[in-house]
RNA sequence: GUCCCCAUCGUCUAGCCUGGUCAGGACAAGAGCUUUUCAAGCUCUCGACCGGGGUCCGAAUCCCCGUGGGGACACCA
């Protein structure tokens, strides 16, 4: 039976990092129908906080990975004594007593050859000479982070260990300990290292932001494990856009790449685009609501959802995060538009009165107010005004929008409806947008 | 300093194991088209085998040495 384990710190959030661990290692184990072991390395007590336990376990829900079992290894330090205990009687530990008189129970190292056999990098060769004895416990009585480790993966039946390069020296000190106590060795599988952009470890500029904050900052959970899949992975015929069964069916530790990647942003963000053209409207809603509310979009009570879902439609292929959507489509929401400088004194600095009149008298004339017939009326317009069409079509939108960006003219006047686009010319008209 | 790992376009990568297709794709960037904008779409362009030796008829691919980058050396995890 395969069983892996992801083993967070809660001394800090999940990170993109903690993410990446977590993907592989729930790739993994469902590509092989095993068991996913989710172990809180709470063993640090006055670092450990229950806020970073709540954001770990929220984020990784958000991601969709699922644990069988959930371990805290601060209910566990019992265990940790008794195995203490026992390499202490059997002479492979020793007890140290600072100058406090407090006691430490120290390993001893012997020298040696350690071979150790990763299914990604394949052996890798130590000597334990360059070891110093390692600390089992400490003199406050918790046990050490390589200690802990190594009794609970072994007693947790853990079969495959999959984790970050930076465990790699711990390995050879782990497999001491295995060997000590008479453990069978697990296997190891290390992943390389994600980058920042500017080739140095993942920092707060360059993305080891709490994967919470991704969430907040408009990334589809789907984007974001789509992205940190192929770092360091790479599905069939190269594939970019692929779906959670699809890498599981594909998956295969052994070819996980050596070599670290780096974290790119704009990658990230054409997939959570590409991932966002497709998504559900309803969806989408979802997540938008309470922005939508608290930027008085819509009402706290009851709003109309369908006119929602239309306009959220209409957006939904230029956008590259969620909540883009709340800064591009404010003027279908908001009374007062919020005009842009810029747009204003490029497309609004001549006055255009007698076309704009024309215009909404022509667009009060329709029999039908639809987006054909209003992209029709305007071409008419144009042509008995004599004028190319760009020449009214960019002040239009910008006296409507506020902005020179935005979806197709006709349907933004279809969706904003006769009403507010007469008043919003008229406004621009009078200077008084 | 010691130990360990890694090395293909700016970035993610395919190819490497089982030497022989102009080193392929995607993102980014640049140019153009879309006579309705772009932040969407389409087309095109730019762009890489770290260096040096060796093995071989032939090396991105196998071997060695450099160099570069990264990681680890705590009574943190």
């Amino acid at each position: 039976m395969v069983r892996v384990r992801f083993a967070p710190s809660p001394t800090g959030n999940l990170h993109i990092g903690g993410a990446r661990t977590a993907l592989f290692n729930w790739v993994f184990t469902q590509s092989q129908k095993g068991e996913f072991v989710l172990r809180i390395e709470d063993t640090d007590q006055e670092r450990s906080k229950k806020e970073f336990v709540d954001e770990i376990l929220f984020s990784l829900q958000w991601l969709g990975f699922k644990w069988d079992e959930i371990h805290y290894q601060s209910k566990r330090f019992d265990i940790y004594r008794a195995y203490a205990d026992k390499l202490l009687k059997e002479g492979k530990a020793y007890i140290e007593r600072s100058a406090e008189g407090k006691e430490a129970v120290i390993f001893k190292v012997t020298p040696q050859k350690i071979q150790v056999s990763d299914i990604i990098r394949g052996n890798i060769e130590f000597d334990a000479s360059t070891i110093k004895d390692q600390v089992l416990i400490k003199s406050d009585g918790t046990p050490t982070y390589n200690f802990a480790c190594v009794v609970d993966d072994a007693l947790m039946k853990i079969s495959h260990i999959i984790r970050g390069d930076d465990h790699i020296s711990n390995t050879p000190k782990q497999v001491l300990f295995y060997q000590a106590m008479g453990f069978d060795l697990p296997k190891f599988a290390h992943l390389p290292l994600i980058m920042g952009i500017d080739g140095g470890r993942l920092s707060k500029r360059t993305g080891a932001t709490a994967i919470s904050d991704y969430r907040k900052m408009g990334y589809l959970s789907e984007a974001l494990v789509n992205y940190l899949l192929l770092l360091s992975w790479a599905p069939d015929a190269n594939q970019v856009l692929i779906s959670m069964p699809e890498a599981i069916k594909q998956f295969e530790l052994k070819n996980v790449n050596k070599t670290s990647a780096t974290f790119d942003i704009k990658k990230l963000d054409w997939i959570n685009n590409q991932y966002l053209k497709n998504a559900d409207p309803e969806k989408l809603l979802f997540d938008l609501l309470p922005q939508l509310k608290e930027k008085k979009y819509i009402g706290q009570g009851d709003f109309d959802k369908e006119y929602v879902l239309k306009i959220i439609k209409l957006f939904q292929p230029r956008l590259a995060h969620v909540n883009d959507f709340l800064d591009w489509a404010d003027f279908f929401f908001l009374d007062q538009i919020n005009l842009d400088s810029v747009a204003r004194e490029k497309y609004l600095a001549t006055n255009l009165s007698k076309e704009f009149k024309f215009f909404i008298q022509a667009l009060e004339g329709l029999k039908e107010f639809n987006v054909e017939n209003i992209e029709q009326c305007f071409r008419e317009s144009v042509a008995k005004l004599n004028l190319e069409a760009k020449v009214l079509i960019h002040p239009i939108r910008v006296a409507l929008t506020g902005k020179t960006i935005g979806p197709g003219l006709f349907e933004v006047i279809y969706y904003l409806g006769l009403q507010r686009v007469r008043d919003r010319l008229l406004k621009s008209m009078e200077g008084r947008l």
